[in-house]
DNA sequence: CAGTTTTAAGAATAATTATGCAGGATGGCG
DNA sequence: CGCCATCCTGCATAATTATTCTTAAAACTG
Protein backbone atom coordinates (compact mmCIF):
# COMPACT_ATOMS: atom_id res chain seq x y z
CA UNK A 1 0.00 0.00 0.00
CA UNK A 2 1.20 3.35 -1.07
CA UNK A 3 -0.30 5.40 1.86
CA UNK A 4 0.76 2.88 4.30
CA UNK A 5 4.39 3.35 3.82
CA UNK A 6 3.95 7.19 3.71
CA UNK A 7 2.32 6.89 6.70
CA UNK A 8 5.53 4.67 8.30
CA UNK A 9 8.40 7.38 7.03
CA UNK A 10 6.10 10.36 8.62
CA UNK A 11 6.24 8.33 12.08
CA UNK A 12 9.62 8.11 11.47
CA UNK A 13 10.62 10.98 10.74
CA UNK A 14 8.07 12.36 13.39
CA UNK A 15 9.18 10.20 16.18
CA UNK A 16 13.14 11.46 15.56
CA UNK A 17 12.50 15.28 15.60
CA UNK A 18 9.57 15.02 18.47
CA UNK A 19 8.93 13.91 22.04
CA UNK A 20 6.24 12.30 21.73
CA UNK A 21 4.34 10.32 24.81
CA UNK A 22 1.70 8.76 23.52
CA UNK A 23 -0.23 7.29 20.73
CA UNK A 24 -3.05 9.91 20.65
CA UNK A 25 -0.41 12.94 20.62
CA UNK A 26 1.53 11.09 17.86
CA UNK A 27 -1.85 10.85 16.00
CA UNK A 28 -2.57 14.40 16.38
CA UNK A 29 0.82 14.82 14.69
CA UNK A 30 -0.07 12.82 11.61
CA UNK A 31 -3.05 14.25 10.88
CA UNK A 32 -1.30 17.93 10.42
CA UNK A 33 0.57 15.62 7.90
CA UNK A 34 -2.64 14.77 6.25
CA UNK A 35 -2.86 11.15 7.86
CA UNK A 36 -6.61 9.92 8.88
CA UNK A 37 -6.27 6.97 11.02
CA UNK A 38 -7.27 5.25 14.14
CA UNK A 39 -5.48 4.70 17.26
CA UNK A 40 -5.81 1.22 16.37
CA UNK A 41 -4.01 1.20 13.30
CA UNK A 42 -1.63 2.98 14.59
CA UNK A 43 -0.63 0.60 17.36
CA UNK A 44 -0.05 -2.03 14.63
CA UNK A 45 1.98 0.43 12.74
CA UNK A 46 4.37 0.81 15.96
CA UNK A 47 4.62 -2.36 16.54
CA UNK A 48 5.48 -2.79 13.11
CA UNK A 49 8.08 -0.58 13.20
CA UNK A 50 9.14 -2.07 16.28
CA UNK A 51 8.81 1.16 18.17
CA UNK A 52 8.62 1.18 21.90
CA UNK A 53 7.65 3.00 25.05
CA UNK A 54 10.88 4.18 26.75
CA UNK A 55 12.04 7.19 29.12
CA UNK A 56 13.20 10.31 27.72
CA UNK A 57 13.87 13.72 29.54
CA UNK A 58 12.13 14.63 32.73
CA UNK A 59 11.00 11.07 33.02
CA UNK A 60 8.50 11.47 30.86
CA UNK A 61 7.25 8.60 28.53
CA UNK A 62 8.49 8.73 24.78
CA UNK A 63 7.93 6.62 21.37
CA UNK A 64 11.51 6.18 20.04
CA UNK A 65 12.84 4.21 17.03
CA UNK A 66 14.98 1.20 17.57
CA UNK A 67 17.07 -0.35 14.73
CA UNK A 68 15.23 -2.41 11.95
CA UNK A 69 15.38 -6.02 11.82
CA UNK A 70 18.58 -6.85 9.82
CA UNK A 71 20.44 -10.22 9.67
CA UNK A 72 22.65 -8.64 7.82
CA UNK A 73 26.36 -10.91 7.32
CA UNK A 74 29.36 -9.50 6.60
CA UNK A 75 29.60 -9.26 2.46
CA UNK A 76 26.50 -11.04 1.64
CA UNK A 77 23.71 -8.71 1.15
CA UNK A 78 20.30 -10.05 1.21
CA UNK A 79 21.58 -13.45 1.72
CA UNK A 80 19.84 -14.66 5.10
CA UNK A 81 21.07 -17.83 6.88
CA UNK A 82 18.79 -20.30 8.95
CA UNK A 83 19.19 -19.82 12.85
CA UNK A 84 20.56 -22.57 14.67
CA UNK A 85 19.59 -23.61 18.30
CA UNK A 86 22.54 -21.40 19.60
CA UNK A 87 21.22 -18.57 17.59
CA UNK A 88 17.78 -19.28 19.19
CA UNK A 89 19.05 -18.97 22.46
CA UNK A 90 21.60 -16.29 22.44
CA UNK A 91 20.76 -14.11 19.70
CA UNK A 92 24.06 -14.19 18.40
CA UNK A 93 24.63 -13.22 14.63
CA UNK A 94 28.05 -12.28 14.06
CA UNK A 95 31.07 -11.34 15.50
CA UNK A 96 34.05 -8.91 14.33
CA UNK A 97 37.09 -7.67 16.06
CA UNK A 98 39.19 -4.20 15.52
CA UNK A 99 42.23 -3.48 17.66
CA UNK A 100 41.17 -4.12 21.86
CA UNK A 101 37.07 -3.82 20.41
CA UNK A 102 35.27 -6.41 19.65
CA UNK A 103 31.12 -6.00 17.88
CA UNK A 104 28.89 -8.29 18.39
CA UNK A 105 25.77 -8.13 16.34
CA UNK A 106 22.83 -10.16 17.70
CA UNK A 107 19.47 -10.88 16.36
CA UNK A 108 17.07 -7.95 17.43
CA UNK A 109 16.48 -6.97 21.02
CA UNK A 110 18.70 -9.73 22.01
CA UNK A 111 21.79 -7.44 22.53
CA UNK A 112 21.24 -6.58 26.62
CA UNK A 113 20.69 -9.73 27.34
CA UNK A 114 24.00 -11.33 25.60
CA UNK A 115 25.76 -8.12 27.15
CA UNK A 116 24.02 -9.46 30.57
CA UNK A 117 25.24 -13.33 30.37
CA UNK A 118 28.64 -12.35 29.20
CA UNK A 119 29.30 -9.87 31.93
CA UNK A 120 28.16 -12.27 34.55
CA UNK A 121 31.23 -14.68 33.54
CA UNK A 122 33.57 -11.82 34.74
CA UNK A 123 36.07 -12.78 31.37
CA UNK A 124 39.57 -11.29 32.24
CA UNK A 125 39.88 -10.71 28.31
CA UNK A 126 36.84 -8.52 28.36
CA UNK A 127 37.09 -5.65 30.58
CA UNK A 128 33.55 -4.45 29.62
CA UNK A 129 30.45 -4.94 27.95
CA UNK A 130 28.07 -2.13 25.98
CA UNK A 131 24.95 -3.33 24.74
CA UNK A 132 22.26 -1.46 22.14
CA UNK A 133 19.30 -3.12 20.61
CA UNK A 134 21.47 -5.39 18.58
CA UNK A 135 25.09 -4.83 19.43
CA UNK A 136 27.53 -5.57 21.73
CA UNK A 137 30.47 -3.79 22.09
CA UNK A 138 33.39 -5.95 24.39
CA UNK A 139 36.26 -4.16 25.24
CA UNK A 140 38.71 -6.64 25.13
CA UNK A 141 41.59 -6.91 27.65
CA UNK A 142 45.53 -5.35 26.85
CA UNK A 143 47.04 -9.24 26.98
CA UNK A 144 44.11 -10.96 25.45
CA UNK A 145 43.85 -11.95 21.37
CA UNK A 146 41.06 -12.44 19.24
CA UNK A 147 41.54 -16.57 19.81
CA UNK A 148 41.60 -16.48 23.30
CA UNK A 149 38.56 -13.93 23.43
CA UNK A 150 36.35 -16.29 21.03
CA UNK A 151 37.32 -19.21 23.44
CA UNK A 152 35.36 -17.29 26.56
CA UNK A 153 32.72 -16.72 24.21
CA UNK A 154 32.41 -19.98 23.38
CA UNK A 155 31.31 -21.21 26.89
CA UNK A 156 28.18 -19.29 26.24
CA UNK A 157 27.55 -19.20 22.37
CA UNK A 158 28.85 -22.81 21.29
CA UNK A 159 29.82 -22.15 17.74
CA UNK A 160 30.84 -19.37 17.45
CA UNK B 1 15.49 0.18 50.58
CA UNK B 2 16.72 -3.12 50.51
CA UNK B 3 13.65 -5.51 49.51
CA UNK B 4 13.42 -2.24 46.17
CA UNK B 5 17.03 -3.02 45.42
CA UNK B 6 16.96 -6.93 45.68
CA UNK B 7 13.31 -6.61 43.45
CA UNK B 8 15.30 -4.30 40.63
CA UNK B 9 17.55 -6.97 40.63
CA UNK B 10 15.62 -9.61 40.10
CA UNK B 11 13.79 -8.05 37.64
CA UNK B 12 16.66 -7.47 35.50
CA UNK B 13 17.85 -11.14 35.90
CA UNK B 14 14.11 -12.54 34.79
CA UNK B 15 14.16 -10.38 32.36
CA UNK B 16 17.58 -10.77 31.03
CA UNK B 17 16.87 -14.75 30.52
CA UNK B 18 13.24 -15.27 29.94
CA UNK B 19 10.66 -13.35 27.11
CA UNK B 20 8.32 -11.81 29.43
CA UNK B 21 5.86 -10.20 27.42
CA UNK B 22 3.21 -8.44 30.51
CA UNK B 23 3.76 -7.09 33.99
CA UNK B 24 1.30 -9.29 35.11
CA UNK B 25 3.54 -12.17 33.55
CA UNK B 26 6.16 -10.92 35.46
CA UNK B 27 4.50 -10.63 38.64
CA UNK B 28 4.27 -14.01 38.92
CA UNK B 29 7.53 -14.39 37.80
CA UNK B 30 8.73 -12.27 40.92
CA UNK B 31 6.49 -14.09 43.42
CA UNK B 32 8.18 -17.43 42.86
CA UNK B 33 11.22 -15.72 44.03
CA UNK B 34 9.23 -14.87 46.83
CA UNK B 35 8.72 -10.78 45.99
CA UNK B 36 5.19 -9.80 46.62
CA UNK B 37 4.28 -6.55 44.83
CA UNK B 38 1.35 -4.91 43.14
CA UNK B 39 1.08 -4.20 39.52
CA UNK B 40 0.95 -0.95 39.93
CA UNK B 41 4.58 -0.56 42.02
CA UNK B 42 6.17 -2.96 39.27
CA UNK B 43 4.86 -0.35 36.67
CA UNK B 44 7.09 2.12 38.75
CA UNK B 45 9.84 -0.24 38.57
CA UNK B 46 10.07 -0.86 35.01
CA UNK B 47 9.51 2.99 34.70
CA UNK B 48 12.77 3.61 37.03
CA UNK B 49 14.53 1.12 35.22
CA UNK B 50 13.62 1.92 31.87
CA UNK B 51 12.46 -1.05 31.02
CA UNK B 52 10.92 -1.13 27.93
CA UNK B 53 8.21 -3.06 25.97
CA UNK B 54 9.74 -4.06 22.62
CA UNK B 55 9.24 -7.07 19.83
CA UNK B 56 10.36 -10.04 20.31
CA UNK B 57 10.54 -13.36 17.98
CA UNK B 58 7.21 -14.31 16.64
CA UNK B 59 6.20 -10.54 16.81
CA UNK B 60 5.14 -11.01 20.28
CA UNK B 61 5.91 -8.42 22.95
CA UNK B 62 8.76 -8.32 25.07
CA UNK B 63 9.95 -6.12 27.92
CA UNK B 64 13.92 -5.93 27.31
CA UNK B 65 16.43 -3.84 29.76
CA UNK B 66 18.14 -0.89 27.80
CA UNK B 67 21.26 0.99 29.51
CA UNK B 68 21.41 2.76 32.02
CA UNK B 69 22.27 6.38 31.15
CA UNK B 70 25.87 6.42 31.62
CA UNK B 71 26.73 8.56 29.12
CA UNK B 72 25.55 11.60 29.89
CA UNK B 73 28.50 14.71 30.47
CA UNK B 74 27.87 15.73 33.76
CA UNK B 75 29.71 19.03 33.54
CA UNK B 76 28.24 20.79 30.82
CA UNK B 77 24.86 21.42 32.54
CA UNK B 78 23.54 24.62 31.36
CA UNK B 79 26.25 24.87 28.71
CA UNK B 80 23.65 24.81 25.66
CA UNK B 81 25.11 25.83 22.03
CA UNK B 82 22.76 27.56 19.27
CA UNK B 83 21.47 24.49 17.22
CA UNK B 84 22.49 24.58 13.56
CA UNK B 85 20.12 23.26 10.80
CA UNK B 86 22.32 20.18 10.76
CA UNK B 87 22.30 19.36 14.20
CA UNK B 88 17.99 20.34 14.09
CA UNK B 89 18.13 17.08 11.79
CA UNK B 90 20.93 14.87 12.56
CA UNK B 91 20.89 16.06 16.38
CA UNK B 92 24.67 16.32 15.75
CA UNK B 93 26.83 18.49 18.57
CA UNK B 94 30.38 17.10 18.39
CA UNK B 95 33.25 13.93 17.57
CA UNK B 96 35.71 12.78 19.27
CA UNK B 97 38.48 10.31 18.25
CA UNK B 98 40.01 7.94 20.43
CA UNK B 99 42.19 5.06 18.67
CA UNK B 100 40.00 3.18 16.30
CA UNK B 101 36.72 4.64 18.57
CA UNK B 102 35.32 7.56 18.15
CA UNK B 103 32.53 8.92 20.36
CA UNK B 104 29.77 11.19 18.77
CA UNK B 105 27.52 13.56 21.21
CA UNK B 106 24.28 14.35 20.05
CA UNK B 107 21.46 16.53 21.67
CA UNK B 108 19.83 14.53 24.06
CA UNK B 109 17.70 11.58 23.43
CA UNK B 110 19.12 11.83 19.40
CA UNK B 111 21.41 9.19 19.89
CA UNK B 112 19.51 6.06 19.12
CA UNK B 113 17.85 7.85 15.49
CA UNK B 114 21.06 9.12 14.26
CA UNK B 115 22.94 5.58 14.79
CA UNK B 116 20.46 3.92 13.26
CA UNK B 117 21.11 6.43 10.05
CA UNK B 118 24.55 5.42 9.89
CA UNK B 119 23.90 1.87 10.50
CA UNK B 120 21.59 2.09 7.43
CA UNK B 121 24.27 3.33 4.99
CA UNK B 122 26.24 0.13 5.99
CA UNK B 123 29.73 2.09 5.62
CA UNK B 124 32.94 -0.58 5.49
CA UNK B 125 34.58 2.54 7.86
CA UNK B 126 32.37 1.62 10.49
CA UNK B 127 31.90 -2.20 11.68
CA UNK B 128 29.47 -1.42 14.67
CA UNK B 129 27.78 1.64 16.39
CA UNK B 130 26.25 1.56 19.92
CA UNK B 131 23.69 4.56 21.45
CA UNK B 132 22.93 5.29 24.88
CA UNK B 133 20.96 8.95 24.73
CA UNK B 134 23.35 11.28 23.70
CA UNK B 135 26.05 9.70 22.56
CA UNK B 136 26.89 7.24 20.04
CA UNK B 137 29.97 4.97 20.20
CA UNK B 138 31.27 4.20 16.56
CA UNK B 139 34.21 1.40 15.66
CA UNK B 140 36.02 1.56 13.50
CA UNK B 141 37.37 -0.55 10.97
CA UNK B 142 40.90 -1.77 11.23
CA UNK B 143 41.89 0.17 7.97
CA UNK B 144 40.10 3.01 8.08
CA UNK B 145 41.42 6.62 8.89
CA UNK B 146 39.83 9.24 10.98
CA UNK B 147 39.78 11.15 7.71
CA UNK B 148 37.56 8.39 5.92
CA UNK B 149 35.29 8.34 8.67
CA UNK B 150 34.39 11.52 8.21
CA UNK B 151 34.39 11.75 4.71
CA UNK B 152 31.78 8.92 5.12
CA UNK B 153 29.65 10.25 8.09
CA UNK B 154 29.27 13.98 5.57
CA UNK B 155 27.14 12.10 3.88
CA UNK B 156 24.14 12.19 6.85
CA UNK B 157 25.79 15.18 8.92
CA UNK B 158 26.79 17.68 6.20
CA UNK B 159 28.87 20.21 7.90
CA UNK B 160 31.05 17.57 10.24
C1' DC C 1 14.37 12.12 70.21
C1' DA C 2 10.72 14.94 67.81
C1' DG C 3 9.77 17.02 63.79
C1' DT C 4 10.32 17.09 58.89
C1' DT C 5 11.11 15.25 54.49
C1' DT C 6 11.62 11.55 51.40
C1' DT C 7 10.59 7.09 49.76
C1' DA C 8 7.84 3.02 49.04
C1' DA C 9 3.72 0.80 48.23
C1' DG C 10 -1.32 -0.71 47.73
C1' DA C 11 -6.10 0.09 46.21
C1' DA C 12 -8.74 1.90 43.01
C1' DT C 13 -9.21 3.86 38.85
C1' DA C 14 -7.97 6.55 34.83
C1' DA C 15 -5.52 6.34 30.79
C1' DT C 16 -3.54 4.04 27.29
C1' DT C 17 -2.70 0.37 24.16
C1' DA C 18 -3.70 -4.11 21.84
C1' DT C 19 -6.78 -7.10 19.40
C1' DG C 20 -11.00 -9.91 17.64
C1' DC C 21 -13.98 -9.34 14.23
C1' DA C 22 -15.70 -7.84 9.88
C1' DG C 23 -15.67 -5.34 5.71
C1' DG C 24 -13.35 -3.50 1.88
C1' DA C 25 -9.36 -3.08 -1.03
C1' DT C 26 -5.55 -5.01 -3.53
C1' DG C 27 -2.98 -8.30 -6.00
C1' DG C 28 -1.92 -12.23 -8.30
C1' DC C 29 -3.17 -16.15 -11.25
C1' DG C 30 -5.35 -19.50 -14.01
C1' DC D 1 -12.60 -11.77 -15.84
C1' DG D 2 -13.57 -14.34 -11.58
C1' DC D 3 -11.70 -16.51 -7.69
C1' DC D 4 -8.75 -16.74 -3.86
C1' DA D 5 -5.44 -15.13 -0.65
C1' DT D 6 -3.49 -11.31 1.56
C1' DC D 7 -3.28 -6.85 3.31
C1' DC D 8 -5.23 -2.80 5.50
C1' DT D 9 -8.42 -0.61 8.40
C1' DG D 10 -12.14 0.92 11.65
C1' DC D 11 -15.09 -0.16 15.39
C1' DA D 12 -15.79 -1.79 19.65
C1' DT D 13 -13.89 -3.67 23.43
C1' DA D 14 -10.61 -6.34 26.00
C1' DA D 15 -6.30 -6.10 28.02
C1' DT D 16 -2.74 -3.76 29.86
C1' DT D 17 -0.34 -0.08 32.01
C1' DA D 18 0.12 4.46 34.42
C1' DT D 19 -1.30 7.48 37.97
C1' DT D 20 -3.86 9.62 41.88
C1' DC D 21 -4.63 9.37 46.41
C1' DT D 22 -3.42 7.65 50.75
C1' DT D 23 -0.90 5.53 54.39
C1' DA D 24 3.08 3.87 56.45
C1' DA D 25 7.77 3.28 56.87
C1' DA D 26 12.45 5.12 56.48
C1' DA D 27 15.91 8.60 56.35
C1' DC D 28 17.47 13.14 57.81
C1' DT D 29 18.34 17.02 60.77
C1' DG D 30 19.01 19.73 64.37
Amino acid sequence: MKIKNSRLDAIRLILSTQEISSQEELLNELSKEGFKLTQATLSRDLHQLRVVKSVGTQGRYRYVLTRPHQYRHEGAEGEMRPITPAQEVTGFVSIKFSGNIAVIHTRPSYASTLAYHIDGYHFPEIIGTIAGDDTVLLVIAEDATKGSVLRALRTIIPNI
